[in-house]
DNA sequence: CTGTTAGCGCTTTCAT
DNA sequence: ATGAAAGCGCTAACAG
């Protein structure tokens, strides 16, 4: 009797070398059953399943890459704003739901608007070889990617356009809805409506300032600068901001606050000021329950799921060979109703 | 002149081979460049560098991999239950932040309680030789992980025990946590204590309920089925649950709920009632405005940041050739009052 | 300091 | 239907 190849052991992981030596057939063979390429007897193709499984052989996906004419990794990489935030992290479920069906992993990281991560994280991703990176892009610039795309590297922009880089982008309709949303608080009275945004880097801050602004002067309204804060990013900068906005000898009435953090911001400086029923707030994008605070928080809401989605679709269209010229994908937000927008100028 | 190499086009990455006829140099000699060996004269360097920039090269990972004898891929394979929950979500982000610090890339996925999509994606990712595997298991067998240990994966579990498999983990203190709030309300006075907890196969859920149970037997109170409900899986269905339970002749007076979506959805019910300052709540877990709700929801809070990061440094100790004995660290909680946990007894 | 050779685990191409 | 040989892009182990 022959002596069979045991399992290797010591952190040692089987070949097809030693998968054909126990099943006593030649390694090409192996790598026939393991991509079912047809074209090998039963008998030879029970052996080798045999041994696999005995051998707990698993393909090493780095060497098929590395000698397969398609060079597909069946990877892409995700980089967002922060995982943590609630919009982020609806994006990324999205984005891995559709890669799942694909059977395609996804690499993910957060950037915190850092535009040196933005190409760090680029740079190690790209050398992974990802046939796709999905990102929402944290600097001004994203020209630093061009030689990416030069390497056949599918790259979309999730939530703000890429700037000098000519590749897809979807986004929300960011001055639509921050004007329909001043409207509506217009539309009950108000006159001296605050903008309180985040960062002023960020292309989606400056759409939804824009919104804002736009919609005061075709009102006929005076956009005083006393009422507009920008660069607040997180929440605490939000509450602190709201509450000096309203210890003016001027106050405003309402506010519009243009980002989920600093609507929840507003909500706390609103609450300890006892202000809640008194100054109306409608905040961009919507958050977990907005509407089971007092007065429920009406927000213009975005679809996070819905943009990621479609972003994906999008990257694997790419991946798939579509060359069309690209293009920017809108996805509408909602006037959400629930309270405290709809609280009347005094 | 000799004619120099020009940047491949048509998505073709220049190689090293590229780089060295480029400068002129052999290609080890690039090699040494692109790895800072060390050992080339600095004139060589410079050509090199300058090659390297104007072809664009980036070194190919994958082939790296191959053949360097340590086999690490700098990656990490991170599995949870759903990272658009905001406790994943945390947990990914300080795992990310950790991973980051060591220039190791992340890949993750959701498994929605799924075992075939633990098995599935545990495969995929160990197919792309991750030096590490991050799991909050979603069967409730982890045997066949068995031999991704053996091939010398380092698996560590996060949130949950791993169960037949010999591997570190890092969870919550879920039985103590679950005691401690219950304690809380029985000290406010109730003895009709209703229990809702996330599906029993998992592994906290009974552990929270646990600690519910021996807390009631420990304090003399009977443990009434009809206010015991389990596989409470989302929000709707909490809010459902809640209001059968309040509809009872008997009803409860206090409300313990072991899960964050459980928790929002009993408030929900409870608003919908009007018995939010009438009914008891404590919650395991905290979210995002538990303070601003009225009453304020009192909950037994958990750390996932400190989860995430224990659990990563864990895996890198491991990684790093670390063969002691497998441990379970565990993170306290913490019971944070905010008035729906303080509400007495009628 | 620099270059040559071999080979990682696999797919491709070509032979039998 | 099966196998042998070449080589993907890189690092390791040796030469010079």
């Amino acid at each position: 009797m022959s002596h069979l190849p045991e399992p290797p052991s010591g952190g040692r992981r089987s070949t097809m070398r030693d998968v054909a030596a126990r099943a006593q057939v030649s390694f090409k063979t192996v790598s026939r059953v393991v991509n079912d390429e047809g074209g090998v007897s039963p008998l030879l193709e029970r052996r080798v399943r045999r041994a696999i499984d005995e051998l707990d052989f698993r393909p090493n996906v780095g060497a098929r890459i590395l000698r397969r004419s398609d060079r597909r990794t069946a990877s892409i990489g995700l980089l967002l704003e922060d995982v943590a935030n609630p919009f982020s992290a609806a994006v990324q479920r999205a984005v891995e739901d559709v890669a799942e069906q694909r059977g395609v992993v996804v690499y993910s990281a957060s950037l915190d608007e850092d535009p040196a991560r933005e190409r760090a994280l680029a740079k190690a991703f790209g050398a992974r070889d990802v046939d796709g990176l999905l990102l929402a892009p944290a600097g001004d610039d994203q020209s630093h990617l061009a030689a990416e795309l030069r390497a056949g590297t599918a790259i979309v922009c999730v939530d703000r356009e890429a700037r000098n880089l000519p590749v897809d982008s979807v986004i929300t309709t960011n001055a639509v809805g921050a004007a329909e949303g001043v409207r509506h608080l217009a539309a009950a009275g108000h006159r001296r409506i605050a903008f309180l945004g985040d960062r002023s880097t960020i292309a989606t801050a400056q759409q939804r300032f824009g919104g804002y602004r736009d919609t005061l002067h075709a009102l006929g309204l005076p956009v005083d600068p006393a009422l507009v804060v920008h660069d607040v990013h997180d929440v605490g900068v939000a509450d602190g901001a709201v509450t000096a906005l309203l210890g003016r000898p001027d106050p405003p009435t309402a506010l519009f606050t243009a980002q989920n953090l600093v609507t929840v911001g507003a909500v706390r400086a609103l609450r300890r000021l006892r202000l809640e029923h008194a100054v109306a707030l409608v905040g961009f994008d919507d958050f977990l329950l907005a509407d089971l605070l007092s007065p429920g928080v009406t927000v213009v809401a975005q679809d996070p799921t819905a943009i990621g989605r479609t972003a994906a679709a999008l990257l694997f269209a790419r991946i798939g060979g579509d060359t069309s010229p690209p293009e920017c994908r809108v996805v509408p937000t909602t006037l959400i109703r629930r309270g405290s927008g709809e609280i009347p100028a005094a």
